[in-house]
RNA sequence: GUCCCUAUCGUCUAGAGGCCUAGGACACCAGGUUUUCAUCCUGGUAACCGGGGUUCGAAUCCCCGUGGGGAUGCCA
């Protein structure tokens, strides 16, 4: 059978990469299998759901290179539908309409069936005995069973469950004497028999559970006792998630449901809902959530988190998906920096840890210096160009030219927005950082010595960084400053700024006229400082 | 409250009873590389949540705590 999954994002604000790493896993799980990736938008909250949501969620995904088949399936367009679906399960007697103290209209109620024949995902579990709190009375009615366990500090705590939850229920009076059968009853029970019973001590009953197996968290199981049966359609007529997402899984034939594990539960209720509507149980893999840096799961106020953000912060689409595909899964060696065919040859849900992960923007950015370590030199230039391209000093800059500097910086860009520091390769109006400066500049001989640079540096030749080296040699010499010792103070004099590449290829880059000149400058702006202080 | 899931360096992780004196990566620290570093190389600090079992042997299996998360909606 072949694999059909579906990343199914409810449109309602930006993407953060929580949401977009379950699209990645459920992608990597389609390809690998070389089955199907859908895109479903549930947008049936019509409400929040945008436009603006849609086409930020499409961007993002085309930007990652998330690429889905068939055609985009729009959930709200479905409405029809899923109403028909509960209608239908009213008539065969799955679900009902749940009356309304108040006369308002009712919603209907899907029943956690009583009887689920050929489901094999229901088991016995062994008898069970509840104790309950004699205050509360017990009452059984269509929509299950309601009352009162007694709390460690003897209080009452009143639970409901769905009439499934007993089969062979046998509730107590506080004597011990035998007041009522559910199995007896249950007829009557459906057909809208209200029965109350005071001052009861127990319920026996045969518990049972339903289970499954998840790819990812192993056998799971809830008790039916634990369970109520649930609104599939509100009092407006518009059908609940519940519904309308096994619906539309069922209209798309998924095959695998691949979701964060606080679908954990939900499941149990969708095993059921799956079986009403006559379609197989799907495979369930739920994924670990990922956390923020406070230890919390993501959710939309998490500004920092959504994925267009990476984007305009400088990182690669390559290098995002390479370490949100890390966050919860490992190929099983060392191997960390994997090609998208990589990633999809190894990539399984059974080697997906069952553990929250939190995002580590190190490893990311990390993680991006060596996506953009590994580029050719012509793309690197190019995807510079590009990020600088709302600069005017990039915009203007000789091709060549540019091309030198970007090349030159290339292995120690980690990020390429970072690239925007290159602005002294280009323009005389940058920063000085007068901190750096005044520090490089505490000795008096390295004064001494850089003022004699300009003259070197216009020595006849030409203007290398042997020619440049040599020249700061020279001035360290006028002064006995030790080799190597001007280095810096000649980096700073020359870009303002106490990072970059090798000083000598930087002066060599600039050329000799604005080498000599911001040296020049630099001695300026030292001397004012000094007279100011 | 109840139910469920979960727990290895600061972070992401490897780990399927003996290969673990617990490996890798990021971060951090130190040294080296043209005394720049947000490059590169080398080295270092750093973890099995606690307590009980099971076993000749436990990070690994079981139980009980504790921490974290989820569910308990006519939200998705």
């Amino acid at each position: 059978m072949d694999v059909r999954v579906r990343f199914a994002p409810s449109p309602t604000g930006q993407v953060h990469i929580g949401n977009i790493r379950t699209a990645i896993f459920n992608w990597l799980y389609a390809r690998h299998c070389k089955g199907k990736f859908l895109l479903r938008i549930e947008d049936t909250d019509l409400e929040r759901s945008t436009k603006e949501a849609i086409d930020t969620l499409l961007e993002c995904m085309a930007w990652l290179g998330l690429d889905y088949d068939e055609e985009i399936f729009y959930q709200s367009s479905r409405r029809d539908t899923h109403v028909k679906a509960a209608e239908t399960m009213i008539s065969k007697g799955m679900a009902y309409k749940v009356p309304m103290a108040d006369g308002s209209a009712s919603p209907i109620a899907f029943r956690i069936p009583w009887e689920p024949k050929g489901l094999s995902a229901v088991r016995d579990a062994g008898d069970a005995v509840i104790e309950v709190h004699p205050d509360i009375p017990v009452k059984i009615r269509n929509a299950g069973v309601s009352f009162a366990q007694t709390s460690s500090k003897g209080k009452p705590m009143e639970r409901e469950a769905c009439l499934a939850g007993f089969r062979q229920m046998k509730l107590y009076d506080a004597n011990g004497n035998l007041v009522f059968e559910l199995e007896k009853e249950i007829e009557s029970v459906f057909n809208g028999k209200e029965f109350v019973f005071e001052k009861c001590s127990s319920i026996k009953f045969l518990r049972r559970e339903v289970f499954y197996k998840d790819m990812i968290k192993g056998e799971l199981s809830k008790p039916l006792d634990g369970m109520k049966d649930l609104i599939i359609v509100r009092s407006d007529s518009s059908p609940v998630f519940h519904l309308a997402n096994v619906c539309d899984d069922i209209e798309q034939k998924i095959t695998h449901i691949v979701r964060g594990d606080d679908h954990v539960e939900n499941t149990y209720r969708h095993i059921f809902l799956f079986h009403a509507l006559d379609y197989p149980v799907p495979e369930y893999a739920h994924l670990p959530m990922i956390v923020n840096q406070a230890g919390k799961p993501y959710s939309k106020r998490d500004g920092d988190a959504f994925v267009g953000d990476f984007r305009e912060k400088g990182y690669l689409a390559d290098a995002l998906f390479n370490a949100l595909t890390l966050l919860g899964w490992s190929p099983g060696d060392d191997r960390e920096k994997l090609s998208r065919q990589e990633m999809i040859e190894l990539f399984t849900l059974e080697r997906v840890k069952s553990a929250p992960a939190q995002f580590d923007l190190n490893k990311l950015f990390n993680m991006n210096g060596l996506y953009l370590g590994e580029m050719s030199q012509d793309k690197f230039v190019a995807y510079a160009a590009e990020a600088l391209a709302k600069t005017d000093w990039a915009v203007t800059a000789d091709k060549e030219y540019f091309r030198k500097v970007a090349v030159l910086m290339q292995s120690r860009t980690k990020l390429i927005s970072h690239a925007l520091a290159w602005k002294y390769f280009f323009s005389d109006d940058y920063e000085y950082d007068m901190k750096a400066l005044t520090k490089c500049f505490n000795k008096p001989e390295y004064i001494k010595a850089v003022s004699a640079l300009p003259d070197f540096l216009s020595e006849a030749g030409d203007f290398t960084e042997q020619f440049t080296e040599a020249a700061i040699r020279k001035a360290e010499a006028t002064a006995s400053v030790d080799q190597g010792k001007l280095n810096q103070p000649v980096r700073v004099a020359s870009t303002g700024t106490s990072v970059g590449a090798g000083v000598y290829e930087t002066l060599a880059l600039l050329g000799r006229e604005k080498s000599v000149a911001r040296i020049r400058k630099a001695l300026t702006l030292l001397a004012e400082g000094t007279k100011n202080a």
